[in-house]
DNA sequence: TTTAACATCCCCTATTTGTGGTATTGTTTA
DNA sequence: TAAACAATACCACAAATAGGGGATGTTAAA
């Protein structure tokens, strides 16, 4: 089966040398090649490919965007990013919009053929520099991660109260919001107050949050 | 300039057969191999390596207190983990536990070298199938990475006493903890209150902590 | 079938918090 | 140097929250 492959970039030169070097490949198809992401969805409904290789930088719209809005549409489809740039916000926007793979064009010429098969295998392509700086950020995270998730047995409607209320409702207005009266809404306070070992509001909030209770 | 590469793997063939593999570049050196990582910042003191290789499942210390524990002594050293776990729970701990990069063992003997090379040059070598895991998680944590982070123009003594409230201190509290008095505290309370546009505790609380303002 | 947990509602009291002011002092900066 | 900000402190009143009870009906488990 082969890859059909479309490109997004505003560069001519990059587009067609990277057109050149995939009709070396007699499995690789290239199926797009697009000098700005405007119509992006449509252009991808029109080539159907199961891989995209997308510049970050381009006018109009980004790479980063481009990505975003493909993802949500065509969950499937993987998207390799090249670009010049790597700095932390920019590899991690793309990252986060869903990107499976992140390479610096300096690269480009001798491994994309390689990158790109390794991204339809199932796997995340990343120049060195880029999977490094991706771990630091993991571990910068870490404590985001590793959080020591006790079980507080709270009922369903007390997690719906602890939810109003790290959401900064009232208790009032927390009545209104799950139609039942104050005074309701005050046992079951007591009842997580009692649950999650706090006493204040304040503390409440903070460890709902800490332990990712909501 | 060589690379003092040291291997901690309880199989006594991997050992081996990497030390072979190892042997055939000129420029590595082999200048420890430990079945057991119990004693391994000792072992680390004596062999002085710039790079680890460390296996994930040994008996008595695993990979990933090991790896802890040497990150934690000695910063500069990169470790690689490898091991045939590919669950995501040993690869995020290993990462969070300061792994530079992460292989699967069926990969070893014909890449080890150039992994190497490249954790070496600042690179973080994954097995294609761990670097889509990574992304993947990081994809899934978006919304932690990408805080939108306003500045409020907090005042020192404010952020003090944000911090304070998100820990669950009342004002009376807050006021022995800083040594001013309770009226102090609810000024700066109201000014807080105020430039982060809410008015409750739970409301600052909640915004303080989404947004890392503590 | 008894018990236990849950959800609902009510009362009383005390404390804490929220809101509106005012005021002094020192520092920074336009 | 005047204006702006920061940190400190106080007062008064209103509103919200916290802690102590008690009560009812339902449901699910022992």
């Amino acid at each position: 089966m082969g890859y059909r492959i479309a490109i997004f970039d505003d560069n001519k030169n990059v587009r067609e040398s990277i057109s050149l070097l995939l009709s070396t490949q007699h499995d690789f198809e290239l199926v797009g090649s697009f000098s700005n992401a405007k119509d992006c969805i449509a252009d991808v409904i029109t080539c159907n490919p199961d891989i995209i290789l997308m510049d970050i930088e381009m006018p109009d719209v980004s790479g980063i965007q481009a990505v975003e809005s493909i993802k949500k549409e065509f969950p499937s489809i993987q998207v390799l990013m090249q670009t010049v740039f790597e700095d932390d916000e920019r590899v991690f926007d793309s990252i986060c919009a869903g990107a499976s793979g992140y390479i610096l064009k300096n690269q480009l010429n001798n491994k994309l053929i390689d990158f790109i098969r390794e991204l339809h295998d199932g796997g995340s392509p990343m120049s060195p520099s880029i999977a490094r700086r991706v771990l630091n950020k993991m571990q910068l995270a870490a404590p985001d991660f590793k959080v020591e998730t006790h079980n507080y047995h709270l009922s369903a409607r007390e997690k719906e109260v602890l939810a109003c209320i790290v959401n900064g409702l009232s208790h009032k207005m927390i009545a209104e919001e799950l139609s039942i009266t104050y005074e309701t809404v005050r046992s079951h306070v007591k009842k997580i107050y009692e649950k999650l070992h706090v006493v204040s509001i304040a503390q409440a909030v903070s460890k709902a949050m800490k332990e990712k209770l909501v």
